[in-house]
DNA sequence: AACTATACCTGCAAGC
DNA sequence: TGCTTGCAGGTATAGT
């Protein structure tokens, strides 16, 4: 489910529905997620504390509490959170369970259970856990030539570095596609290949369509109960991801398919000349 | 140093 | 119908 713009749009969610609250116990499957689940230092640590903000970094969901304590969330491939009154059934999957002081309850799904749960106790920590991810594609950083410096002595394919999240934070599989056809460049291309120009083109690009997806509420059914958490429905503006023979929205030739890296990559033959 | 394959896990859809 | 196979929004790590 989550990219840069599905993450974002579950932490403005969650935000109203979290800010303020005090988290009163911790509940958990007991399965593991992609890591082992600091349950323990959770039912120790947190009960009693008050979330301050929720904010994003890369794919990461940071729930600041009250003692400089916070939460780190990751949602892998198929993670989901939500806020239920506590009396509502569990669901298959349901994997954590933030219990609140106001009978409602922060509940993490994840069938794959690829997402991941960190409890970082100070400001060195969290520097340390997201020391080698990359910029926020919106900073500053991130300009054309940014990209071009990282690039440059990298053979791999645009598309593999562009969702390395070690040179730019929150680039998956869907909008690395989107932008690259919006672009109108190969995803095979040698990111050392790409000239300033091109590079000048994508990036604005790549920006313009995160910002649209979260405008979109995101690319996925998202099933929080708040009322900013209505389904995303950016899957209705795709122009590439997902349509291996269908026509190209530009002109019309069947969009084909191919893997990169291990990952299912589009591409119009006609509009992203190798 | 750069890059690729693989592993992690479950659910679903397509094909036989 | 029921089985098998392939594939899925991510990312750390082992191996070339």
């Amino acid at each position: 489910m989550p990219e840069l713009p599905e993450v974002e749009v579950i932490r403005r969610g969650l935000l109203p529905y979290l800010k303020g609250r005090t988290i009163t116990d911790v509940h958990g499957s007991g399965k593991p997620l992609r890591h082992p689940v600091p349950l323990a230092a959770m039912k120790k640590k947190l009960p009693g504390l008050t979330l301050l903000t929720v904010s994003r970094r890369a794919k990461y969901l940071v729930i600041r509490a009250s003692a400089g304590i916070r939460l780190v969330i990751h949602l892998g491939m198929t993670g989901n959170l939500g806020v239920f009154p506590a009396s509502a059934g569990m669901r298959p999957h349901d994997h954590l369970c933030w219990q609140l002081d106001n009978t409602m309850e922060l509940r993490l799904n994840d069938s794959r259970r690829f997402g991941g749960v960190w409890l970082l106790l100070t400001d060195k920590e969290e520097k340390e856990f997201f020391r080698n991810t990359g910029p926020e594609p919106f900073s500053r950083v991130c300009s054309p030539s940014f990209f071009m410096d990282a690039g440059r002595h990298r053979r791999q394919a645009i598309k593999t570095l562009l969702m390395d999240g070690r040179v730019v934070a929150g680039i998956g599989n869907i909008y690395a596609n989107e932008a690259l056809f919006a672009a109108r460049i190969h995803p095979g291309r040698p990111a050392c290949s790409l000239n300033e120009r091109e590079w000048k083109r994508l990036v604005p690009l790549l920006r313009s369509i995160l910002i649209q997806a979260i405008a979109c509420g995101g690319s996925t059914i998202s099933d929080f109960i708040n009322a900013s958490g209505n389904s995303g429905y950016f899957q209705m503006n795709f122009q590439i991801y997902g349509r291996q023979n269908q026509p190209c929205h530009t002109c019309g030739t069947p969009i084909a398919k191919i893997v990169i890296s291990g990952r299912a990559s589009y591409f119009c033959p006609h509009c992203q000349k190798e």
